[in-house]
DNA sequence: TTTATTTCCGCAATCGTTATCGGGAACGAA
DNA sequence: TTCGTTCCCGATAACGATTGCGGAAATAAA
């Protein structure tokens, strides 16, 4: 079962003229005669004709397409991303791959190989959990291949890269569970690995300590797959709850482990945010609806795939090799609902 | 800015042989001494040769990949799908290319030029709330191209096509809603041109009748593009609720609608299920950490995706035209939370 | 030694398109 | 008549890989 397209051979035989002519008519070349070239259109419209991409991409050795790598579509965070990468790419006439690694090594470096033998013009990366060897990435880079990194990123490859203000947003979330009077406020964040991961960390620490809030070693709880799997997040409550002195709160430092967070916390038949006080990343406008509505930091999700896209493209379409690379912070935005606002005991 | 890849030819000229002679020791032909091969082999593993795709598809007339339409990846439903879609296509060495329509017939008709002119070996379809005009579809159906529709399909052309059956899904879902003791029970659905709609009305009207529940006109209210747009839902509430006999529970036809109408209720102050019941079909599992809980209508959207493209591979490497086409229905699955459970008053 | 057979490999065409080069025809100028 | 222009257009070679065909060289058979 084959699909039979229309090539400019159909065109040439029909008209008894060569290819060539047929080519150049269709590009309008100032070569070819009016006559010849009205002649030409009109047969290539009767006939239907539509360039063959792929001989395209053969002799221009470019294909108009872009590939992405996230961990999951089904993540809103990053299918609001994707939805920002699609409505630039297209605008600008390039067609979009969109593959996932499902946090997993091997499946990344499996798209990544795919993409790039598939010939795409560039990437877009937000990295896999179980990713710290970046050679193949760096490979990649220096032969050649445009690659930008979004969300989650890495020092090691010398490109652009579009990234939260990690900090921030955790360190304000933190700060307002603070504020309210919470005061053994747990956190479950990602694997260490994770640029995002330690980027959050940092802000969580930075605002106890601002505010004089004690830590403590077993307030922090990391899921390695950043909850992608509900069981982890589960573990991690548990030992929370383990914990000789309780926490008061929990700050979630990823999506998928804020609804996980939640879901536990209910499973168990606690009151939010008066048995304990829940924040969290997260991207979905779902949140408002939830039981308690969630206290969220949010990302600009389309924003941050239409910059992406951008300097992607900026790379693409640079006639001479790039050598300055740009870092571009987006804010988050704090959505204080009530399951953190604490009824008693405020400060 | 050029990404160069090894050829062939590099390793031809650096074996000083020929370049046939190096494809036909890549694909390790009877022709070739065990000498020779071993030896293009060690030299294609040093260069990293990979080979190129493009000039395959140019040769083979194939390209080993797919298309996806569907309105907007961000749904919850469709990336389920795609997932669905992405496990086996990458199991059988398929890529997938998604593109999205927004729900909007040109922006449909676009991607799909888009991706015949890309030669996709076949496409998967659900359709978007605008269309009705299946022309394009049929024209490159009939030429050949394989597609397979999901979720939104339509008799026009003649193919595999894998749905919900939405009858059930309504029925059932309407049935619990009057065994729970509403008796006026509205439904929210998307356009009347969309298939799922039509059946799932037809579900709707069908459990009422058979449990002698009254219907009337106002009592169904439609949203044009699936509740894509939140006012669209809004001002389907606000119209039920100028009723003179107001609806004691909302029955909503889609994902979005099922979302847009809580969030519309919970504005308005009432409590569910108590002030109105609420049911509707949603593929979410944070659906159960709502307020309240909601009780869905889910669908096997991973099951959909797998046979979805099963259906489609099946189409691809079919040696001779197929003819006999399948429709496969599946099941949904009714989970019943506190939205629609009636506290008092029950029969 | 001659012929047949096998082994191994290169040439060239092919896929659809474009770029380079060149060439025929028409015309004007010398 | 002859040469130089200008205007159109065609042949050909790429792009990277596969493949039918043919052919050289080595070996076996007569």
């Amino acid at each position: 079962m084959k699909y039979e397209a229309v090539t400019i051979k159909d065109i040439a035989r029909a008209l008894g003229i060569s290819t060539s002519t047929v080519s150049r008519a269709l590009r309008d070349s100032y070569e070819i005669s009016e006559e010849t070239k009205s002649l030409v259109m009109e047969t290539a419209e009767k006939l239907n004709y539509k360039p063959n991409p792929i001989a395209l991409s053969l002799k221009e050795r470019r294909t108009r397409s872009l590939g992405v790598i996230v961990c999951e579509v089904a993540n809103p965070f990053f299918s609001q991303v994707i939805n920002g990468i699609e409505s630039i790419a297209y605008n600008r006439g390039y067609n979009v791959f969109i593959t996932q690694s499902h946090e997993s090594f091997e499946k990344e470096a499996d798209a990544l190989h795919f993409l790039s033998s598939r010939s795409v013009d560039g990437i877009l990366v937000s990295l896999s959990t179980e990713t710290h060897d970046m050679t193949h990435f760096k490979e990649l880079s220096e032969k050649g291949l445009p690659i930008v990194f979004f969300d989650r990123v890495i020092s090691d490859v010398n490109t652009h890269s579009v990234v939260l203000d990690n900090f921030r947003g955790a360190y304000d979330c933190t700060e307002h569970l603070i504020k309210q009077g919470y005061q053994r406020i747990a956190a479950i964040a990602s694997s260490e690995y994770l640029s995002i991961t330690n980027e959050r960390m940092a802000g969580y620490y930075e605002a106890l300590q601002t505010h004089h809030v004690k830590s403590a070693p077993g307030l922090v709880q990391h899921c390695f797959y950043s909850g992608m799997d509900f069981a982890e997040v589960e573990e991690a409550v548990n030992k929370l709850f383990a914990m000789k002195q309780r926490p008061d709160a929990i700050i979630c430092l990823s999506d998928k482990l804020t609804t996980g967070c939640l879901r536990t916390l209910k499973r168990r038949g606690l009151t939010i945010p008066d048995d304990i006080g829940l924040a969290g990343f997260l991207n979905t406008d779902l949140s408002e609806l939830m039981d308690p509505p969630l206290t969220v930091v949010k990302q600009p999700a389309y924003e941050m795939g239409k910059d992406a896209v951008e300097l992607l493209l900026q790379l693409v379409e640079s006639k001479r090799p790039v050598t300055t690379f740009e870092k571009r912070v987006l804010s988050p935005e704090l959505i204080i609902k009530k399951s953190s606002i604490k009824l008693v005991g405020n400060k």
